[in-house]
RNA sequence: GCACCCGUAGCUCAGUUGGAUAGAGCGUUUGACUUCGAAUCAAAAGGUCGUAGGUUCGAGCCCUACCGGGUGUACCA
């Protein structure tokens, strides 16, 4: 369902008239009007064609009079009721609104349709990559990495929704330092074996899960390191504990190693328990054990040293290591420009793995991992990881993965913190496939979650007076200062049901239960999701918890209130009422009564509605182009805040007026179709009732 | 120092390739439940779009300088 056909064809139409009678002259979009009073859509052109004509003719020419010029040509376009000349040039073009009517409920027989414009292209097969969560599996998920999956897993279905094929990956950093730290806590504090922890493991509570206990447990070594001081310095032979471990894991075949597997294969188990409440889902999860023994750096570091990427620097302070040379910013005696890719002790840093990886991802590497499955969803789909050995038994050669990896484009959801990493990343990446893409790497940055201080307070955190004027304050997993997901989603839940219970009594304990879980849900991804990507949140609970205004329990009740419409509807008014909208064309009389009802102030109202819903598709591929979900989100809060209106407006069942209630059955029915794909694009459901 | 991001209503934020009277939510004040459910709707108050220049028929948006805030700038990952 959409009015972009149209739109095009006019803005087609418009060039084609300019180059026609006065100059030559670019692809014109055209614009929607800030009033529905001033149209459908706007063309802004006559000024530029002015100017134009005077920069390549020398002719002076009046706006208005081009306008005029141009509006002829437009009437004579089907779909096209009337076009107007107003303020000093503009060209406004009215749609027949019957017509439209009878196009939008014809089109919307067809499942929502998959767009063909812009850059994600639907004819093109290829696989888009988006990579988002890659939390650090050594504790509880908080609201920061909660943001990322949102954000990463919003993105993934608003790119669906434009037809694309898309690959989800988590990335698992399973041998870094801050697995190291709570293997290290398990080992020097808690003094347990592996043995010791799976016992533990099992002993433990859902009020206090694994995941939670090393939440605990890893703020428990930042003040081990510190002999126990939080602002003291740490002790650097408690540091090298850490080292040990590390090198331990990155060796395998160890004892470590194999806590470090069990401790970080465990919490990846809990992260996907914690996102999968929310529908984040994956399909494949790279390790980085695994970018290690399969040895993908090799390939890469032989790749960029042929390229000239790398240099290796002979003397000064880098002497012994491979670096990239700078080019956005110089070096001062503090901070050199140059970024170090390989230590001089021969091992390779974080942004070189990441080259590594990436070019894997683009399948540009020339090596690929082995598979086996991670966990199964309840409909069946599977969540691989990556392994170093091929299969060996039958079973798991019986039992192939898809082919993952190997992606067009490759959209790496990672906090702007991580701009500049990200940056030599890309850059490596593009000194080693130079004719790709312009861009077939992209850092999806978005600004992080922070607390507010009353938020910091709530949990129990002192704060400095210095601490408490500040804007916000960042969370912190080695102090253990953050909101974890899996709370928030039970307050959510415990708020909603609350509401639940006042007003649907007679509801099942499981009904209950279910509606406020789909509400919660729709909360929190709201709450995530209306900030445009570069603003920084500072979490605040009354904010984050409310079901009030601008939220995704507002968007739901629209769309439920929407439903309840056309349960007391019989199926057959509903199914007459679209039949009467798709005959529109075959009959006169009948529209002519449909525009009589959209004329006048009350009928542009209407008819602003309905074209506000037709606008989904595009709003999409908008959020598509720019990888701003923020888009869609603000779309559907302003399409249920029309509908709201609209609802209080109008009585629809009834409505006497005959062919009056037919227009508002179809313009109710067209909009909660609308509302529900919009949601859904945002990873919202709609219950029952609320 | 350098790089990137931000500065719009009391607060938190939208404002997409420059377009018509700069918009929401929260908060404040006031009004609307006998109706397809008020998790809603309506109305009011609230703005030198950080400052100063510039480009343009037209600037919140583009350019320059400055002021203020944030984040990076690891032989951590």
């Amino acid at each position: 369902m959409n009015l972009l056909e149209l739109q095009q064809r006019l803005g087609a139409r418009v060039r084609s008239t300019i180059e026609e009678k006065f100059v030559s002259f670019p692809p014109v979009q055209g614009e929607i009007p800030p009033r529905t009073e001033l149209g459908d859509v706007a063309f802004p052109v006559a000024f530029e064609v002015a100017k134009r004509l005077k920069q390549e003719k020398g002719e002076r020419a009046n706006p208005r009079a081009i306008a005029e010029e141009l509006k002829a040509a437009l009437e004579a376009e089907a779909g096209v009721a009337r076009v107007e000349v107003a303020g000093a040039g503009y060209l406004n073009v009215f749609y027949d609104r019957a017509q439209s009517l009878q196009h939008l409920v014809a089109s919307s027989d067809a499942p929502i349709a998959t767009l063909s414009q812009g850059d994600m292209s639907a004819g093109d097969k290829s696989k888009v990559i988006v990579e988002h969560t890659n939390i650090n599996p050594n504790k509880a998920a908080h609201i920061g990495h909660l943001r990322n999956g949102v954000l990463g897993d919003t993105f993934v279905r608003v790119l669906r929704a434009t037809g694309a094929t898309v690959e989800v990956q988590n990335y698992i950093d399973n041998t870094g330092v801050q697995v190291a730290d709570v293997v290290v806590g398990f080992m020097h504090i808690e003094h347990m074996t592996l043995e010791d922890v799976r016992r533990l493991d099992e002993s433990l509570t859902p009020e206090r899960p694994f995941d939670y206990y090393c939440w605990d447990l890893y703020a428990q070594v930042g003040l081990f390191y510190r002999r126990g001081d939080a602002e003291g310095k740490e002790d650097p032979e408690l540091l090298k504990l850490r080292s040990d471990t590390l090198h331990a894991i990155e060796a395998g075949d160890n004892p470590t190693a194999e806590l470090a597997d069990y401790i970080a294969t465990r919490i990846v188990e809990c992260h996907l328990k914690t996102m999968g409440r929310l529908g984040i889902r994956y399909d494949v999860l790279p390790r980085e054990s695994e970018i290690l023994s399969l040895r993908f750096w090799d390939r890469a570091f032989g790749r960029l040293k042929e390229t000239g990427a790398i240099r290796f620097e002979t003397e000064g302070r880098n002497a012994n290591c491979w670096v990239m040379p700078a080019d956005s910013h110089t070096g001062t005696d503090e901070h050199d420009a140059d970024k170090i890719i390989v230590r001089s002790n021969g091992t390779v840093t974080y942004a070189g793995k990441d080259i590594a990886y990436q070019l894997w991802k683009l399948g540009e590497l020339g090596l690929d991992f082995y598979y086996k499955p991670f966990q199964q969803y309840v409909d069946g789909h599977v969540v691989w990881v990556t392994t170093s050995q091929p299969p060996t038994d039958e079973a798991m050669v019986a039992n192939q993965p898809p082919k993952f990896g190997g992606g067009s484009i490759v959209y790496n959801v990672i906090d702007s913190r991580q701009s500049y990493t990200q940056d030599i990343v890309q850059r490596g990446v593009q000194a080693v496939v130079p004719g790709l893409a312009r861009e077939p790497s992209v850092h999806l940055s978005y600004e992080m979650v922070a607390l507010s201080p009353a938020a910091s307070e709530e949990l129990g955190f002192e704060l400095s007076a210095e601490d408490r004027a500040r804007p916000h304050i960042e969370m912190s997993g080695r102090k253990g200062l953050g909101v974890k997901v899996d709370d928030l989603i039970d307050r959510l839940e415990a708020n909603a049901l609350k509401e639940v219970d006042t007003r649907h009594a007679e509801l099942s304990p499981e009904e209950k239960f279910e509606t406020a879980r789909i509400i919660a849900t729709g909360a929190l991804r709201y709450f995530l999701l209306k900030w445009t990507r570069n603003s920084l949140i500072a979490f605040d609970f009354k904010e984050a918890l409310s079901f009030e205004g601008e939220t995704g329990p507002y968007c739901q009740y629209a769309a439920v209130r929407a439903n309840s419409i056309f349960r007391k509807l019989d199926d057959d008014t509903l199914a007459r009422a679209r039949a009467f909208a798709k005959g529109l064309a075959g009959s006169e009389p009948d529209a002519e009564a449909v525009r009589q009802i959209f004329a006048g102030e009350g009928g542009d109202e209407l008819w602003s509605l309905l074209t506000q819903a037709a606008r989904l598709e595009e709003t999409t591929a908008q959020a598509a182009a720019q990888a701003e979900p923020a888009y869609l989100a603000k779309y559907t809060f302003q399409l249920a805040k029309a509908f709201n209106l609209f609802y209080h407006r109008h009585r629809i069942i009834a409505e006497e007026n005959e062919t009056r209630r037919i227009v508002l059955i179809n313009i109710a029915d067209l909009v909660r179709r609308q509302l529900t794909a919009a949601l859904a694009t945002l990873g919202i459901t709609v219950p029952e009732r609320m």
